[in-house]
Order: C-alpha cells, then structure tokens, then sequence
DNA sequence: TGGTTTCCATAATGATCGGTTATGATCGCC
DNA sequence: GGCGATCATAACCGATCATTATGGAAACCA
C-alpha cells in the first residue's frame, strides 16, 4: 500500500493565509513571518494545487484572497492558537513550571524520607504536582511498570553479603539512595540487651515478631546462614506495633534503622547484628521517565532527602534478573 | 537573515501522537494512518527532539505516552477538527455546495439578463450565494478592481467599425455575452417613421434624448462621423423616461436592442441604423477569479442567458488598452 | 512620458523532511 | 528456548520548502 493520503491543509499554510490577510501583500507577509518572498509565493501556490482552489487572486501588482482564501485564514486563528497553547504547556513540562510525578514508596519510608522529599521538591518546584501513594515494593513496582508511576522508592535486602538484589529491576533504573542498617531490637530487660553486638545464633530460642513478607523472608535468610529456624510468634507489618511487642517482652524483632531513627524506643535496645546486614533503599524509575523533567527532579530531592548527595552519586545500575 | 523559527509542533505531529494514544502502539498506530511502524517511531523521535520532551515511554515493548505526549494528544482533537472543518469548507466551494459571486451589472442589463441569470444559477447551484448590485460600467468595473465584485456585466460601444473598446480592460478578462443594436427611436408620427432604415444624417436637425454619459459620448461620435453635432435637448438615464419622450414627440433617441426587448414602445418606431451600430454586453472578471467555480458558474449562466451557448463561444478576449 | 520603484513569478539550487524497505535487537509467550 | 510481536536503526529516495538571482509588469513620480 503507498498510502499517500497527504493532508491537503497544514499548519505551516495557514499561518501563510494569515500572514497574507493580516499584511495584504506577500512581501510584507514574508518579512512579518521571517522568510523571503519567493517562499509565500511558492507556498501560496502549492497550497492552492493541493487544494484544488483558487485562494489569492492576483490584481496588478497587488493581491486580495478569495472567499476560500478568506476562509483559511479565518480558521488559522483558532488552529495557530490551538497549537501555541499545545507548545506552551509543552514547554512548561519541560521547564518545570508545570508537570506532575507520581511518587510509591514502601510504608516505613513515609515517615521521613517522603516528606523531606516532598518539601525540598515544593520548595524547588512549586508548580509541579506531586502525588504520593504507600504501597510495598512489588506493588509499586508493579504500578511503575503498569505506567500508574512514576517513581518507587523501594528497599532491597542484601542476599549474604553480596549486593543481589530479590526483585526484578530489569528494564528498570534504580538510583541508591542509602544503605539501611538492620538491628536486632530486644527489650533493655534481655540479658543480652548491653552487648556490642548480636550473634543471630544466640537467639534462636527467643520468639520472633516477623514484618512484611519480604521482612520475614529476610528473617529467615539470615537465621538459616545462621543455622537455626526461628520460631515467629507475631506477624505485623505496623513496625510501631512490632517496637511495642518488643517492649512487652513478647519477643524480639529485626527492625531496620531508618525505622528507629523515626519512631520512639526508649524502653528497647537495639543492638547491630554480627555478621551486618543492610538493606538498600532504592528509587526506581525508568530510563524514559528518568528524563522527564519532573521526574528527574523528584529524584534529585529523594537523594537529597536520603543524604546523598545526587551530583556525587547517581548510582545508577541496571538491576540483573532476580 | 536566516529566519529559522520552524515551529516544534505541527498538525501531522499531533495527528501521529493523538494515533499512538488511541492505538496503544507504535504499529497499529501506523496502521491506522496508512504508514508503515518506522515511520511512526521516527516521526515520535523528532517531535521529541524538537519539543526537547519525552513523549512516549518505552517500557519493554510496549509504548505509553508520558504526560507531555498525553498533552499533545489532547490537543490534536481540537486541531485536527479545526483542521477537517477548514479542508471540508474549501471542498465545499470547490464542489459548489458553498460560495458567493457578487454580481454588478449596468441598469438596463437588471431587465431581463441578470434576473435570467439569477434564475439559472439558483437552479443549478442552490447553495451559493449570489449578491447584485447595480452599477454602471465605470463604477462596476472600479469594484472589480477594487475587490468589491467578482463579475460585472458591462457594454461596449464600438468605435466606428471596429472592436475597439472605450473602457480599461487590462488585467481584466471578458466574455462576450451578446451584440446589442443600437436602434433610433422616432415617434410614428414622424416622417422617417416607416423607412426601412435611418441615416443618422438626416436627423441633424431633431432634438435629441440622450442618455447616460458613455451614451451621450456614442451619439456625439456618431453624429460626428455623419457630419453633424446633434441638438441634446434632454438627458435622462432612465431608457422609459426616453421613450417617454419620444412618444411625446419632444425629440428622437438611440436605444439599444436590450431596452427595446424589454419595455413597452407600442408607440414609436426603432429603426435600425445605416451604417449599423452596436454595442457588446460584456461579463468582466479577474483571471483569477474567472476560475472560482462560483465565478465559473455565473459567467456560464450569464452566456446561458444572453442566448450565446457557453460551451461555444467563450470569446474570451482580454482587452487592450483604451 | 519615461525612468524608477515595487510588487509578484520563475528558475536553479540545496538542505531537510518524511516516507519507504530491509534488517536487527529485545521482550513476552508457549 | 525458539517464535512472534514490537520498536529501533540504516540506507535510500522523492517531495517539500527554503534560499538567491533574475525577470516582467504595474504604479508612481518628476
């Protein structure tokens, strides 16, 4: 099939028709659009085959349009008008004073990295909207790839200590935002609440309060390098609740730091666990989306927000299949 | 001066992106506009390079637009339709389902020729629209000239025996609609009343009736070349008014043919003249607009009426200078 | 009236655009 | 783990759309 169902009206050609009406001679329409004359005379003619129509009618030295002519450049207004308004909220995207983000990010972040984020990005740009949604690693994930997201913030367990991440990051970016010390949270009452370090091992009697999914996923893991089966008596994915279980002595807990930076514990001890385990916290994107302005400006406060600084350390790895 | 202001976003851009945001994809978008997939994902390539945005996101294989690129979707509805509206009115004066011809004619053509005319171009063409005016050669062809008429119906004298015509037709184009005799009106009553024809000289010592001033200028050159200067007792535009006159017995006139058709003169006698004299019904317009098929059509119409069939005597003739 | 100016038209030329076909890379699926 | 669907890229080619240079005709003016 050739295919050739060529418009026959464009927008270049109607700005002509306008030009002609507005400055009633082809000289003086060429110098108010930038071009030379020869340009509108030839444009003038093309558009007139194309359309089969007689748009300018040539008197002497000086030209009129005809009512078809008339009639182009009466509806260039709205169609030019049309296109600066398309043009002009395009550049607004691009240069930040319009656009939108929509931020996932895993509950234990909302407690302070989003909104710091949020705030420097405000501050920053205040005309971009920003949307927050609280959904868990795979969820959000899911949302990024489905195209309901932007950015995920999302965290990644360190497989032993080789940085393998467990979730699929192909096709994906990821920026490192910061590691996130894992302890183990006993109550100050536990004999070995005053340790410099806990050994996994010395606790696999004790009864365990387990997390997310993956939290707990991440319990066993190490627990299992560490050659015992814990014994989970509580599961909350609330880690507020978890640190009030440990309080009431009902067990003991891994319970990262970006958590225990955020919420009060006084009444339990958190001790780094020997051999450390870390998690990463991540933001997520794709490579297109990397490059949208808005997005990328989402990303630069999150690293900012996280403390590193994002000039320095973009970070920026492709994840391998999980 | 260079003049490189290309604008960034055109109808077929937006047309491509609005095909994307309602196809899903790069392929069944091009598709649905007739191209081929490459041309569709190099069109999205300079759009985007242009606007300096990312419009689509490419996450495996499959496409979504990202905002900037839903926006431009948005906008190519309200282009395209204004787009569509303008072609489909230009089609529509092509096709002779719209137009307008503004028509002038001199008074005593308004009798018979033109409401014929209008008669024939209503039935023909139902949907354009026809304006007239009644106008005398000089101002008809000024507006011409002037923008203000798209067809005038002028006449001609001829000077002596040959075609030469008094007004500035450069830059004009005419049709030859009829000849029209030029006949002297006497009362029965009159001596010469009964001849088979009139020689202009043997009416030197009538008064005369004469009528407009090209008229009066045709009499006066005529009595010229027969060797006298004609008594002008009365001038009136209105041919009535002279054959008025005449019946009155206060002086002879020449009348033309089309006059003499048209309105009752039971009680004078038109002789034709010895040596002839006629002049030409004319339809004056632009070259350019003689090819407006609204133009076309009323100048048909106007043969049609004039009893000279179109088809076979265009006479198209562009007249010298005066 | 005749020269000058001011238009528009045309020709020759070149860059870019915007399509094609052919081919390759990659994701998702059975 | 091959296969089919999808997008990207390369090579090519014609039409478009601008340029400069030039010509002709109309309007203007002394």
């Amino acid at each position: 099939m050739i295919g050739y169902d060529r418009r026959m009206i464009d927008a270049a050609g109607l700005r002509v028709m306008k030009a002609i009406a507005d400055e009633g001679s082809f000289t003086s329409a060429a110098n108010a659009l930038g071009f030379t004359q020869p340009a509108i005379s030839q444009m003038v003619r093309r558009l007139e085959q194309r359309t089969g129509t007689v748009l300018v009618e040539r008197y002497g030295r000086q030209v009129r349009l005809t009512e078809a002519g008339q009639v182009l450049a009466r509806h260039a207004v709205g169609v030019l008008a049309a296109l600066d308004a398309a043009e002009e909220e395009i550049t607004a995207i691009a240069g930040l004073r319009a656009g939108r983000v929509r931020l996932q990010a895993f509950p234990s972040s909302s407690a302070t990295l989003v909104p710091r984020t949020l705030a420097i990005l405000k501050a920053r740009h205040p005309d971009i909207t920003v949307t927050f949604t609280e959904a868990e690693p795979p969820e959000s994930l899911a949302a990024l790839r489905n195209g309901d997201c932007d950015v995920a913030v999302a965290f990644a367990y360190e497989g032993g200590d080789l940085g393998e991440l467990e979730e699929d990051l192909s096709l994906l970016v990821t920026r490192r935002l910061m590691d996130d010390e894992v302890r183990l949270v006993v109550p100050t009452t536990h004999p070995h609440a005053h340790d410099e370090a806990a050994s996994l091992a010395d606790f696999s009697g004790e009864e365990w309060i387990a997390g997310c999914p993956r939290c707990r996923g991440h319990l066993l893991s190490l627990a299992d390098t560490a050659g015992f089966r814990p014994n989970v008596a509580f599961e909350t994915e609330d880690y507020v609740a978890q640190l009030g279980l440990v309080t009431a002595g009902l067990g003991v807990a891994l319970v990262p730091d970006l958590i225990l930076n955020a919420a009060k514990h006084d009444e339990v001890a958190a001790l780094p666990l020997s051999p450390a385990s870390r998690r990463q916290i991540l933001a997520v994107t794709t490579p297109d989306l990397q490059r949208v302005p808005a997005v990328a400006a989402a990303l630069d406060a999150l690293c900012e927000a996280a403390g590193s600084d994002p000039k320095v350390s973009p970070a920026e790895l492709v994840g391998a299949k999980a």
